[in-house]
DNA sequence: CCTATATCGTA
DNA sequence: GTACGATATAGGA
């Protein structure tokens, strides 16, 4: 114990507003409550001990104390009634957080200290005194310039915030004065956020070059008609008194009547299921685990304490949706009605899109990014030349930071009369990199929150400026996992929905069609209020949906399985595969040859030629001209000519539609893949570079498109060459990794079925198992007609079997699919108790969920239409099974390429096709990557999840799509 | 010129 | 029976 005892004295009143006010507003736990400033306060707390002498303090505390302002009045207030008296009542959503936060400190088993009367200041003054004089050293740690008064010989600010050590030396810096003349300085300076009237006129500067010539306050005052300056001279007689009482006013109390001895603040042991219970009740995921790690504790083990919060009342989640539809006036607002009432409140300010500034120079420039600094959050938009993110040049940049408060920074405009050379750039635009550079900063900066809408296509195009947009939201994605399958989540429809306002459309300030010209090409008095709109509604749409994710409870959903997927997506974009043109353009040809052969048979089959690609046509030669059986009937009472009907009708013996089934195959091939494909190829890159939808499915399923490689075909041969076009750079190979079976053991997960998981730990043939299950046929006598049926069976009831469905699809009656279907329900009782209660919980509560949480609304589910609500029934049984497959997918992509680099392996992850993925790999890197891709993969569910089911990979690598998988 | 429909490629 | 996107045709504007 020869150690010199070191007294930390928290300010923690500061503290909680600097927390409140540096994190975004939404901050809220998924009952609603408001915990933003608990949270970083509770990050602060965490931080000074988990760092300890590593940290910005640089020594371990012996003793600590955090410190509170009372409530209530204090002695200043009797010396100067105006003290602090402009301070406006705390923000409404900061009060609940105030008990909270001395609960954190309890939680922390630090001692909590706060005197009636009395400023945390004056408290903390007291404290410091005390241990001096015990000789002990003293740490503050805040901020707040009226502490800087006690900064001494063994007394030290740090601000823990700002990464800052405070000493001598720096107070001497911000009030020209030793620590010790502070408050001569704060008398004459005054404070106008205090309210300390100080001396008109004076400010730090002029009173810091006064004390240090006349020493202190009253020889000031008694000198002042020495004053050369006028009005200073008159000013400081005027207002001497008020000078003396604003020294009165800063200058700490040292005498404070301590409710806690020095003795008492001796620091105690972390204990960690105390605090892990406290972080756990507020739901903060990240430092919970953190704590957990660091103190040895099992989190999962741990009840979260509950709370008691005044002036809160936790909402019912259950009766939120009565609450929705209450009649105004009988309730209380709960916290989930809050995010309603903000969604109100927001949605009823107009939108003037005429008000909008047009930002021509670095100063106006400026002033926009200063103030997205200050409040720590803007909506960004970019607009630029083309809808393709790889070959868009940047056109010009909208900004918004508070509803109505927006700009267009134009920066490639160019005018448009010019013919066919185009005129110049428009004048009275910041040059370009002069802008993309200073912007930089600003997207880049973390203590920025930048928002958007769909910003995979804006954090892709200004991936190719060299800027990296880092941290964000994207308001797609908050919509997307707060509503799926209620509604679409472009802008467009988002906004009219939520702030009953249509944005311009693109087509009145573009044009369309065949006129349609390029955003670089729009009058900039065009150009702005539509840009700029967007940012402003993007913001707006913002505020309204980020509190809704804590209400809703699906932060983790967007946390975890969207928002980080967003950057992997574009990196895979960005990358791009190599495809053989030449492959592509020989398969056209002879696909084109086979066609025309085709088609002269099949025009000398009908009599007479005709549009083999018209169904139209091909329905009246069919069933008209050749007055064959017409099968089915279409949607809109034509004769239906698709596949399933015309090879009905060539199993009859007719060789025409038999010819037509062929046709249309390499037709399909040719237009859809080898023809199209090439046009897709980048002309810089060499590479083709589909485009991911993250929020187009409603499973949580991603969609590929421009182009579609999610549906390049394999199950025919001819199709199936088009895969060898998808090649490997040279030294290179593909890997293809795929999920076997995932949505049958996500099934058999879900519903535990014991039979399935069995038959999946033994690595048996599921459909033979199935197949042997219902039809009594011993494994080793299966045959192929009857696994046939069985897998028909599973995948039905994945996509939640109808008889009818299936006896479509085996061509059987409906009477015999319906004893199929009995018969498999006999056997997996299970799985008709899981698609009963998922349709009752779709009808209940309007939504079913993934195993992570992602809900998918089905608001049609209670409809009277028979059709209607059957459909909805099938989409909600197969909804929680594609999308859990999906989010498993999900979190192996978020975790691969991090696993892959720690791994020190260079493969890059190029394409997802729903249970796949695909990684182009030096050849020497091929076995130790699929090693960790499998590990990756298979693992994708843990730690939030362990399956009562294994998850199984299969990988294998080669020079081309087709041979890899 | 634009949109709806039919068809078919994938998981 | 689920979930998508691309293509060509056809018909109304």
């Amino acid at each position: 114990m020869s150690e010199k005892p070191h007294l930390f004295l928290i300010d923690g009143s500061s503290y909680i507003f600097r927390a409140y006010h540096a994190l975004p507003p939404l901050t809220r736990k998924s009952d609603g409550l408001p915990v933003g400033a608990v949270s970083g306060f509770c990050n602060m707390l965490w931080k000074l001990i988990a760092d300890g002498d590593k940290g910005i303090v640089g020594v371990m505390p012996t003793h600590v104390a955090v410190i509170f302002d009372a409530k209530g009045d204090t002695f200043r207030n009797a010396i100067y009634d105006q003290y602090k008296a402009q301070r406006p009542p705390a923000p409404e959503d900061l009060v609940p957080q105030f008990g909270l936060i001395r609960d954190a400190v309890r939680a922390f088993n630090i001692a909590c200290i706060e005197l009636e009367g009395y400023e945390a200041d004056d408290i903390i003054a007291t404290y410091s005194e005390q241990a001096l004089a015990e000789g002990a050293d003293v740490t503050i740690i805040g901020s707040d310039k009226d502490l800087m008064q006690l900064v001494r010989p063994g007394v030290m600010m740090v601000d823990t915030m700002k990464n800052k050590r405070i000493g001598e030396e720096e107070v001497a810096e911000k009030f020209g004065v030793s620590p010790d003349k502070v408050v001569e300085v704060q008398a004459l300076a005054g404070d106008s956020v205090d309210n300390v009237p100080g001396v008109p006129g004076i400010g730090i500067k002029t009173a810091a070059q006064l004390i240090n010539e006349y020493g202190d306050l009253e020889t000031l005052l008694e000198k002042a008609d020495g004053i050369k300056q006028k009005k200073r001279r008159e000013n400081l007689i005027e207002f001497a008194e008020q000078a003396r009482i604003s020294k009165e006013l800063v200058y700490l109390k040292r005498d404070v009547p301590l409710p806690l001895g020095l003795d008492a603040l001796a620091c105690c042991d972390l204990e960690g299921p105390k605090l892990v219970s406290f972080l756990k009740a507020l739901e903060f995921t990240t430092l919970t685990r953190r704590v957990a790690e660091a103190t040895e504790t099992e989190a999962a083990e741990v009840e979260a304490t509950s709370l008691e919060v005044a002036g809160w009342e936790a909402a019912d989640p259950a009766a939120a949706s009565e609450s929705a539809d209450a009649v105004d006036g009988d309730k209380t607002p709960g916290p989930l009605d809050l995010a309603a009432k903000m969604a109100a409140d927001i949605g009823a300010l107009p939108i003037d899109n005429q008000s909008y500034q047009t930002v021509r120079s670095m100063e106006e420039l400026q002033v926009w990014l200063d103030e997205a600094k200050r409040i720590g959050y803007v909506a960004v938009d970019t607009e630029t030349d083309s809808l393709d993110a790889m070959q868009a040049n940047l056109v010009g940049v909208s900004l918004a930071t508070e509803p109505g408060k927006a700009c267009y920074i134009p920066l490639a405009h160019v005018s448009g009369d010019g013919d066919m050379f185009g005129g110049g750039l428009v004048e009275g635009q910041i040059p370009l990199t002069e802008a993309v550079t200073a912007l930089k900063g600003m997207l880049e900066d973390p203590s920025i929150l930048k928002i958007g809408q769909n910003l995979k296509y804006d954090t892709l195009l200004l991936s190719r400026y060299d800027i990296e947009i880092a941290p964000f939201d994207d308001t797609l994605l908050l919509s997307y996992v707060l509503d799926a399958g209620k509604h679409g989540h472009g802008m467009d429809e988002l906004s009219e929905l939520w702030l009953g306002h249509k944005p311009i459309p693109f087509k009145e300030v573009a044009g369309s069609g065949k006129s349609q010209i390029t955003f670089d090409k729009v009058e900039l008095e065009k150009a702005t209020p539509y840009a700029a709109e967007d940012a402003d509604v993007t913001l707006r749409l913002w505020m309204i949906l980020k509190p809704r994710l804590a209400a809703d409870g699906m932060t983790s959903v967007y946390e975890r399985l969207e928002r980080p997927l967003l950057p992997v997506l574009r990196r895979m974009e960005k990358r791009g595969v190599s495809v053989d043109r030449q492959i592509l353009s020989q398969l056209s040809g002879t696909f084109a040859q086979g066609m025309a052969g085709l088609e002269e048979e099949i025009h000398g089959l009908a009599g007479s030629p005709f549009n083999i690609g018209s169904p139209k046509q091909l329905g009246d030669i069919l069933f008209g001209e050749m007055g064959l059986p017409g099968g089915k009937k279409t949607k809109t009472g034509a004769w239906s000519t698709s596949a399933s009907v015309l090879e009905d009708l060539a199993a009859e013996g007719h060789e025409l539609p038999k010819k037509v089934v062929e046709w249309r195959q390499l037709s399909k091939l040719k237009s859809t893949y080898t023809d199209a494909l090439p046009h897709f190829i980048n002309p810089e890159t060499k590479r083709v570079h589909t485009s991911y939808s993250l929020a187009a499915t409603s499973t949580g399923r991603l969609a590929s498109s421009d182009p579609n490689l999610q549906n390049i075909p394999v199950r025919t041969e001819a199709g199936r060459k088009i895969r060898t076009a998808f090649v490997a750079e040279n030294g290179n190979k593909l890997i293809s990794a795929d999920y076997s079976q995932i949505e049958l053991r996500v099934l058999a997960h879900m519903a535990d079925i014991p039979q399935l998981k069995k038959a999946f730990e033994d690595g048996l043939d599921i459909h033979a198992m199935t197949a042997s299950e219902m039809f009594h046929v011993p494994l080793d006598e299966m045959d192929a007609a009857t696994r046939r049926r069985a897998k028909a069976i599973n995948f039905g009831i994945i996509y939640g079997i109808s008889a009818f469905g299936l006896a479509n699809q085996l061509g059987i009656s409906r009477g015999e699919a319906k004893t199929y279907i009995d018969t498999y329900f006999e056997r997996f009782p299970g799985i008709r108790d899981y698609m009963e209660a998922t349709k009752k919980a779709a009808r209940e509560q309007g939504y079913v969920e993934t195993i992570f949480g992602r809900k998918i609304h089905y608001p049609e589910i209670n409809s009277k239409n028979p059709n209607m609500r059957n459909f909805q029934e099938r989409a909600a049984i197969n909804a929680p099974i594609q999308g859990s497959a999906a989010d498993i997918l999900r979190r192996a992509m978020v975790r691969m390429e991090d696993a892959l680099s720690d791994a020190s392996l260079s493969a890059r992850m190029l394409l997802q096709v729903h249970d796949e993925l695909i990684f182009e790999v030096p050849e020497g890197e091929v076995d130790d990557t699929i090693k960790v891709v499998r590990t990756i993969m298979e693992n994708a569910p843990m730690p939030a999840l362990q399956l009562s089911v294994p998850l199984k990979v299969d990988a294998e690598a080669a020079d081309n799509w087709d041979e890899a998988h």
